[in-house]
DNA sequence: CGTATGGTTGAGGTAATTCAACCTGTGTGG
DNA sequence: CCACACAGGTTGAATTACCTCAACCATACG
C-alpha cells in the first residue's frame, strides 16, 4: 500500500511537508504506513535500527529498561514527530506504542539518501531534532528539584494540550494515554504517589476523574499555577 | 583575526569536520574566535540570538534560572560541542562559560546561508544534535529515581572522561570545573546533599579530594558501580 | 471461576531537604 | 597591614516528601 499524502493528518508540520509536491511524492515511494496497537514495539533497544519513520497518528513513547526492570519514559512523541537514530546502527532505546498509531515507515538507506538529496529535508530535521532536544532539556528542568505535585500538573496540563484539536487551548476532558505506572516512569515517581497525587488533585476540586483514565480539567488555571 | 583552524584542537570532531578544505576555509571567513573567561555570559536568556557557535577549549554549561532565583543546568557542553538555536529568535537558556573557554563565533545569517551552501555541514550538525539528544536523555534517565550517590559517581566519572586527554580512560585527577552549587544544579539536589555525598565516597576512599576543587580516582571501577 | 493487570489506600521508614552554624580563603578598603 | 565582607564549602539537627511494603478493590479475560 502506497503512502498516500495528501490525506496525512500531519503534512503541514512533518518533516516532510518541507518538500515540494514532486519530492514528497518520491519520498512517498520509498516508505510503507503501518499501524501500531497499544504496547506493540516500533523499535526494541540493542535491535538493527534499518528504519526510521514519521508518525502520523497516535502516541509513542520512547523508554529505557534498566536492569532491574524498571522502566524509565524518556521521551513521548506526538503526531508529526520522528523516530528512529540516523547515526546509530542500533536503537539505543525502545520505541513503543501507547495508543493505536499510524507511523510512515522509511528504509533507513533510502532515507539517508533522500536527506544527501534533498538538502530541504536534512534542515527540515534538524529543526525537529532541535525541537525535540528542546522537550528533553525542559524534562531535565522537571525533573530537578520539583515536587511530585509540580510534576503530575505539569504532565496533566502537557497530555491536555495534546488531546486538544486547536493547538493552544488544552482540552477540558481527556482520556489518559498512560498507565499510573507510565506515568511514574515518565515522571520519576512511584505508581503510588502518582496515584496519590491525583487523589489529592481531585480533592482540591482542580481535576475531576471519570473512570481509572479520564480527566476533566475543572480549574485549569490552578494547575498551570502549580506546574508553575 | 580570522579563524586558524589548522591549529584549532578539535578540526577532527566539530560539525565544521566534514567540511572540504576550501569550504571550511570559506567557513573561516565568516567566523571570529572569542575567549571566555569563567562566569561570562555566551548567550542571555531571552536575548535576542544573532550568533551561533562552536567550542574549541574550555567547557561551558547550558543553564536556566526559576523565578524564585534557582538555577538548574541542563546540559554542559564541551570542546567540539555547538551552541546556539538555528530555528529561535530568541534564546531559551543561558549558556556561561565555566572554564577559560575558546569560541568560534559565526554570524548566525551567514551560518544558515553556510548550511544552504554546503549540504554536509547539515548533516554534521544534525549528527551533532542527535548526539546532544542522546545526552539529554541519558540526563533524563539519570534524573529518576536514581540516589544521589549514583547521580554523582555519573558525574565524577563524566568529568574524569572529560578531563582525560586520551578518549577512552579517565583521568585519575583532575580539578573540578563546577562549584558544588554548580554540581547541585546539575544533578537536582541540594549543595548540602552533594558536599555530604563527596565527603561519603572519601570516607569509603573511592575518591580522595586535595583543596575544594581536586579530585583524585582511587577505584575507578566501584565508582562505575555505584554509577551503575 | 480463577488469574492477571491496573489502581487505590494505609502504615511506617528513610533519604534528601531545610535551617542553621561555622570554617576557609580571597579580595577590598580604611 | 589589619579588619572586614563575601563567596564557597562543610557539618549538624530536625523535618518532610516520597518511597517501600502490604493489603485490598475493580475490571477484563481465558
Amino acid at each position: 500500500m502506497p503512502l498516500d499524502c495528501t490525506s496525512c493528518p500531519v503534512r503541514e508540520r512533518a518533516a516532510c511537508a518541507a518538500l515540494t509536491a514532486a519530492e514528497r511524492s518520491e519520498l512517498a515511494c520509498l516508505g510503507k504506513g503501518r499501524t501500531y496497537r497499544r504496547g506493540e514495539v516500533v523499535f526494541s533497544a540493542g535491535a538493527p535500527l534499518d528504519a526510521c519513520a514519521t508518525l502520523t497518528s497516535g502516541l509513542l513513547k520512547i523508554s529505557q529498561t534498566a536492569q532491574d526492570g524498571s522502566e524509565r519514559i524518556l521521551s513521548l512523541v506526538h503526531p508529526a514527530g520522528f523516530v528512529g537514530e540516523m547515526f546509530a546502527p542500533v536503537a539505543h532505546h525502545d520505541v513503543i506504542a501507547l495508543t493505536e498509531s499510524h507511523l510512515c515507515l522509511f528504509p533507513r538507506r533510502s532515507y539517508e539518501a533522500a536527506i544527501e538529496r534533498f538538502p530541504a529535508l536534512a534542515t527540515a530535521l534538524l529543526r525537529r531534532s532541535a525541537q525535540d532536544l528542546f522537550d528533553a532539556r525542559a524534562q531535565i528542568a522537571l525533573d530537578g528539584r520539583r515536587s511530585a505535585n509540580a510534576k503530575l500538573a505539569t504532565l496533566l496540563l502537557a497530555l491536555a494540550r495534546a488531546a486538544s484539536h486547536s493547538p493552544c487551548h488544552p482540552a477540558t476532558a481527556f482520556e489518559l494515554p498512560l498507565t499510573r505506572g507510565e506515568m511514574a516512569a515518565l515522571l520519576g515517581l512511584t505508581i503510588e504517589t502518582v496515584s496519590r497525587q491525583l487523589g489529592a488533585l481531585e480533592e482540591e476540586a482542580i481535576i475531576e476523574r471519570e473512570g481509572a483514565r479520564g480527566i476533566r480539567l475543572l480549574n485549569a488555571a490552578q494547575l498551570a499555577a502549580l506546574a508553575q
